[in-house]
DNA sequence: TGTCTACTAGACAAACCTGTCTGTATGCCG
DNA sequence: CGGCATACAGACAGGTTTGTCTAGTAGACA
């Protein structure tokens, strides 16, 4: 079938059968979610052998954990293709984002939420990866708007992620079709009355 | 082990049986998600037989839509039990359910996003049954904010939607502590800023 | 008493799941 | 060339899944 050469996972340093394991469970777990899909299915358009697979994880919940971290890498590595901006752009940079991931093709929502779905008991590995991907975004966010010169980045922080979550659930089961529109909006109406006080 | 005569579900119209699975599922389906839950296992703690359950449900699907539509039901009862009030402190109101509902032993964040997670397919029968219910709370926030006076209560209803769906996220993963106090000031302050304009 | 209905108990099929195992092939390094 | 690491292919175990099927039981009603 095709060679296995893109990774995007590559980093020069973990095995290429590694990456493709891992690459192929970001593509299968995010479209279809965690539970749906099976191992085999798995190693099967990775081209991987079960051995390998299992050499490399553990378990599958170790894989799970793995792909969080990898989809928290990769919305990290989208942040970072914003560049330098002013704190205010930046923020709203950021939850342009949004509007981007959900005009893609396949979008199905935030991944973590999804995967905190599929997870109950919070004290999971999978659940704690995606609690440290929430506090490093949520922490983002305070110091971007304490740059921004807000007086209280804490709570602010705590309002942005609450508008965050909603807008991604909304671009996802609801797609409004002004979304951009309602995201800049939200934005900025928090990020006022949030100031002036 | 226990006797089933009390059937959340009951509406002295439909079989004990048929009641006793579906309670089951809505207890078990919310704890520990829809595809970590088996027919058997529900069939056993319900106490009733395989050929009962296909007997009432087709398909493990159909239960679960009838899981969502009897979660659909049991927030409009909640509703309901808030009684008569201005539009406002009905709108409040509303939202402070989120809080009560937080602060309960079992609470897994919304039944509605976590189901929505495991069924990728937007045109499923479940998703349906999920889009339904999202409609409706939209248009019962639509007409208590026409009826506030509000002069963009489709607007509003889009903002406070947003802001729903953000709470019972931030009140399920991230747990604050300030929640009621969060979920009060949220509200009033889309409620002001999109009353006076 | 007989019959009808609703239910229970549980075997069964066929597919799927995770995880372990054996054996083989390939390429690299010395 | 020998030796080693890496990966492949696939059988296998033990358990789970959904859904169908047969057989038997308990209660209501005439």
């Amino acid at each position: 079938m095709a060679d296995h050469t893109a990774d995007i996972t590559d980093n020069g340093l973990e095995s290429s059968a590694r990456n493709r394991v891992l690459d192929t469970a970001t593509k299968l777990f995010y479209a279809e979610g965690v539970h749906a899909v099976g191992v085999d299915r798995i190693i099967a358009e990775a081209g991987v052998a079960k051995a390998t697979f299992y050499k490399y994880f553990q378990a599958k919940d170790t894989l799970v954990r793995a792909y969080v971290q990898n989809q928290s890498r990769l919305g990290r590595a989208a942040i970072d293709r914003i560049g330098k901006r002013p704190a205010r752009d930046m923020i709203l940079a950021i939850f342009d984002l949004v509007a981007d991931a959900a005009a893609q093709p396949g979008y199905r929502g935030c991944p973590f939420l999804n995967a905190a779905a599929e997870y109950p008991d919070p004290g999971h590995p999978v659940r704690q990866a995606i609690g440290e991907h929430r506090r490093w975004k949520h922490d983002l966010l305070r110091s971007l708007l304490a740059a921004d010169g807000n007086p209280n980045p804490e709570t602010t922080a705590d309002i942005l992620t609450v508008a965050g979550d909603g807008l991604l659930i909304a671009s996802h089961l609801d797609k409004p079709a002004n979304l951009r529109q309602l995201i800049r909006e939200t934005v900025l109406k928090i990020l006022e009355t949030s100031a002036g006080r």
